[in-house]
DNA sequence: ACCTGAACACCGTTCAAGT
DNA sequence: ACCTGAACACCGTTCAAGT
């Protein structure tokens, strides 16, 4: 092995979009691995490239995985916007859509979720893009609510932001908890992930429709 | 190095208990570093005793995790069954006590909360006590449920284990992102977690009391 | 500018050997 | 029975060197 010439040929040098390119790997590796298989020696040579090539784009592994959660934030926060206005148009709940729509992200992205939430790629803050992405996402939330609230159609008697947190909480629970397998009324499928997640949006808008203190 | 006589003195040899002090040691050094921050050198060496003697006494890394995991759920029942008995004897709601509960052991807790859901010792399927301990914990709530339902305190018009699931999943959440700082409304105190989920399970039980069909 | 291979400081795990 | 050190097959990351 060690008289042969071992550098790529001359025309292979330089990949068309290597950042890009080593984005959609570890979408892929995590989704057939799970977070903690991706391993950057894998993705270089499945990309053909050295295994340190990477640290041309970034500065390191946690960077890597904060791209991938920063493009998923910004496909959540679509997906939010899109559950909103398709309600609003049909006349349906505007909170519960978001619900289902957030297991719903949850499910079809799931190599963007747990990089967003496994806290692999290290604190959100130390990403500041992540940060913003993400109050971006969670604000489709609260200023529904206060419409919601304007409209009377849930009580306004509490702050808006703890509610955004409870329901926000609570869908983020289900999705976790389902995508693992640690929901007991839960056989695994999409649709009854979602069905559940429609159940909690409903028992959580009639108390907070009703007049009575809590 | 070379030398010098490596091995311990004859006396030191045998660990009172090792077993205990193992899992001790990975209690500790979870809470100091975080879960992914643990590795067997450093409790091995923390211990005095070398980084292979972990195979004495458990299969490999993930079987020490399980033991934590699972002594955490054993806490954990204990707490939710506490809390229960105190709350019908005050007179309280139990599930909403229940619910502060979770939160107040996630908080109390935190090195074994990480270990029973980061999946950082594989499935739980992998641990079957695992699978039993935490059914028992979820039983607490369950039959805490139907209990409530029978009494008519709640509405027994939906399947009681996809509405314990429905509110494990809320409190999970709360206590899930409370913890690593990503909740919005929300300071660091403990107090303030607490508050939230008491807030929480009262717009739940307040639906779960409404009539109006949803 | 971009990529490479060798090297470094880590891991978990196995295993023949010591007491 | 219990524990040890050496060895193995992995990691992420750094860096001087190549084109």
């Amino acid at each position: 092995m060690a008289g042969q010439p071992k550098r790529k040929p001359e025309g292979a040098y330089h990949h068309p979009d290597l950042e890009q390119a080593l984005v959609g790997a570890a979408i892929k590796t995590i989704s057939e691995q799970g977070i903690e298989g991706l391993t950057l020696r894998d993705i270089g040579s499945q990309l053909g490239v050295s295994r340190t090539a990477i640290y041309r784009h970034f500065a390191d592994k946690s960077a890597l995985l904060a791209r991938v959660a920063l493009e998923g934030f910004r496909i959540f926060r679509r997906a939010l916007r899109l559950a909103v206005d398709k309600a609003r148009i049909a006349g349906a709940d505007p909170i519960e859509e978001m619900g289902v729509a957030y297991i719903a992200f949850a499910q079809a992205n799931q190599s963007h979720y747990q990089t967003m939430f496994s806290g692999e790629c290290g604190s959100w803050h130390l990403h500041p893009e992540l940060v913003s992405e993400a109050e971006g996402a969670f604000d489709v939330l609260l200023s529904t609510i206060k419409e919601e609230q304007a409209a009377a159609r849930i009580s306004a008697a509490h702050d808006p932001t703890k509610l955004a947190d409870i329901i926000w909480a609570g869908v983020h629970g289900l999705a976790t908890l389902g995508l693992v397998g640690q929901l007991f009324a839960y056989d695994g499928s999409s649709a009854q992930l979602q069905e559940l997640g429609r159940l909690q949006g409903r028992i959580l808008l009639a108390g907070l429709r009703s007049e009575g203190k809590f």
